[in-house]
DNA sequence: AGTTGTTAGTTCTATTTTAGAACTTACAAG
DNA sequence: CTTGTAAGTTCTAAAATAGAACTAACAACT
């Protein structure tokens, strides 16, 4: 399929990552996340070449990711927060740093540790099922058309049968 | 910061991007959770450049998320297949799956169902602690200098304290 | 013995994306 | 009227990706 033409697949995974499915989106969105609003602190905590920044901003701000937001005029300046579908992705990022914790770091473990405030204890998070609340893993789940489907289309996200038996 | 250092960023999110933050990683890695395996049948469903799949396929390999492993000799054929540490990557696929199936659907809802064997309904996953098992929202959460940190340096998963407060 | 088919790649050129640095806009402050 | 600041835009060069053709190592058929 073609990078452009990736909102439009019949794949849930493949529209999020249309969105974030960058090099460099989900380091921007961290930052977010830390409270970086201003274009000149994202690019002096990233690194990032200026234009491939303003280029990333919009295209979040276009996703409604991010808003822009004036915090003053003459000149005017804006800043970018993250709008409620922004802060929806925060589970996004949260798996990807438990799975760098689990499995990338060294052998003094983590370089940052988080705390759940409810508790108190540092916590790390574990999927569990919408309706039963039982931890889900990749073997938990099945997969089925769902009504988001064109007619007599077999989604992405779905193996032909063929495929699902050996041949 | 450059791409080619990432691994060894201090924060488990550039970490994690290191192996699954470029454009076709994560695609192809939900299709080996779909239980593809072969060169071809990966170049077919992605529509992917055969060098950039052979590159991405290594690339997993030496990360350890993938293994090959040979389905016949004379010719020797080898297929891919995820390890422990790439079935760990589910929660990643499933929160990418949770957010576009939410805000990237249209209006008749998203192509794919998930069902969940244990309890039999069609559900989402919810972030719980490890700890306490409630919920974990992007708010529920601090974060403190961890035992991976090298000494004195602050983890890019930290603000530097001008920043934390408004200045 | 020679041709065709299969699977998993490698190699080539052309296009697109990213990196790095310089330049622009709109203003405030001295 | 010069200097400074924040948020970009515009260059050129390097790197990555796309698309197509080619290769290796065989099996199976003619």
């Amino acid at each position: 399929m073609r990078w452009e033409d990736l909102d439009r697949e019949p794949c849930s995974l493949a529209r999020s990552l249309s969105v974030v499915g960058d090099r460099w989106t989900l380091l921007i969105l961290r930052d977010c996340f830390l409270r970086v609003r201003r274009f000149e602190e994202f690019e002096q905590r990233l690194g990032i070449a200026r234009h491939v920044l303003a280029d990333r901003l919009k295209k979040l701000t276009d996703a409604g990711v991010l808003a822009k937001v004036p915090y003053q005029e003459r000149p005017r300046r804006e800043e970018y927060r993250l709008t409620e579908k922004g802060i929806a992705l925060y589970p996004v990022l949260l798996s990807l740093l438990d799975w760098g914790d689990k499995w990338m770091a060294g052998p003094e473990g983590p370089p940052v540790l988080r705390r759940h405030k409810t508790c108190g204890h540092v916590t790390h998070a574990v999927q569990t099922c919408s309706e039963c609340g039982e931890p889900i893993g990749a073997r938990d789940v099945t997969v089925e058309i769902g009504p988001g489907a064109a007619d007599g289309e077999l989604p992405s996200g779905i193996l032909p049968p063929e495929n699902s038996t050996a041949k």
